[in-house]
DNA sequence: TTTTTAGTTTATAATTATTCTAAACTATAA
DNA sequence: TTATAGTTTAGAATAATTATAAACTAAAAA
C-alpha cells in the first residue's frame, strides 16, 4: 500500500490524477526489475489477460502518451511502423535483433563516441541514439 | 540514352524486370546528386506532379521495398509510424531535427565509436546506426 | 515472329496502428 | 455535498500499409 502511495505522488508531481487505470499501468510498468521494451497492443494484452478489469485500449493510449510526455517512458527509434516504448528512460542503446526484431538495452557506457560532429548552425545536440542491428 | 541503360542493367543484375515504371522511379532515385530521405508519401507527389504519366501508389510501395531489398535503398530508423527511406546507402548516421522532423546525413567518419559492445552470443553485429536529436 | 509464361501494375478492398469524438464517469475543488 | 474539470470508454474516423485479382507486358519458348 505504500508503493502505491508512492505512485500516487509520482503522479500528482507530473499533473495527472491518481486514477484507477494510471495506477494499474503504472504498477506495471515502474515496478519492474528488468527493462521493458513494449508497443501499446502488447502492453494492452499484459494488462488485460489477468482478472483485471479491463482498461480500453484509448486509454491505454492516453496513458503511454501521457507518461512519456512526463518523461517516465522513452519511445525508441525503430525502422517498423508501430510504436516502440521503453520503461528505461536513461541514456542508453538498443541491439536490434534483425531475426527476432527483439530490442535488447546495451549499457550507456559499453558503447563510446569519442567524436560527434558539430551541429547545424543554431542547432544543439539534445540527445543521441545508437542502434546495433545483430543476426545470426 | 546510357545512363538508362545503366539503370536497366542494375534492374536486371537483381533480377527486376525494367518496366517503364521502375525505370521511372530508378531514374529520380539512383540519379540524384544529394542524399534523398523520404516517405512513400513524398516520393509519390514527387513522381506524379509534372507530365509524367501517373504510377500508382501501390507500385511506388513495391518498388521501394523491392529496391531497399536489392540494397538499392536503406529503410531509416524513426520514431513516426512512417517508414521513412535513404538514397544513401553508404554506413552513415543522422541528425534528427527534433523541430522541422528532417533528417540530415552525418558522414561516416564525423562519429567514431572507440567502444562496440560484444554481441549476444551466437549473434553478429551486422551495422549500427546513430541518430543525433537537434533542437534550436 | 507469334505464342506462351510468368512477372508486374493497377484500382480497390482489407488490414493495422493510431487518433478523434462525445457521452458517461470520477477525482478533486468549492 | 455539489460543481467542475479532467478522464475513460466504445466506437467512428483517419492514416499507412498490405492484399487481391484482373488487366497488362517483358521475356522465354516455339
Ligand atoms: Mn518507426
Ligand atoms: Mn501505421
Ligand atoms: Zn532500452
Ligand atoms: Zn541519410
Amino acid at each position: 500500500m505504500n508503493q502505491k502511495n508512492g505512485i500516487i505522488n509520482k503522479l500528482r508531481t507530473s499533473g495527472l490524477r491518481p486514477t484507477k487505470q494510471r495506477i494499474l499501468l503504472a504498477q506495471n510498468l515502474f515496478i519492474r526489475n528488468k527493462t521493458f521494451h513494449f508497443t501499446v497492443e502488447k502492453l494492452e494484452k499484459e494488462i488485460n489477460k489477468n482478472g483485471n478489469e479491463k482498461v480500453s485500449l484509448a486509454t491505454i493510449y492516453n496513458t503511454v502518451e501521457a507518461f512519456t510526455k512526463a518523461g517516465y517512458l522513452k519511445e525508441i527509434l525503430t525502422s517498423k511502423n508501430k510504436s516502440y516504448y521503453d520503461t528505461n528512460i536513461k541514456s542508453h542503446h538498443h541491439f536490434y535483433d534483425e531475426t527476432t526484431k527483439e530490442l535488447t538495452d546495451i549499457n550507456y557506457n559499453q558503447v563510446k563516441l569519442n567524436k560527434l560532429p558539430t551541429p547545424p548552425k543554431g542547432k544543439k545536440i539534445k540527445s543521441f541514439e545508437v542502434v546495433i542491428r545483430i543476426q545470426k
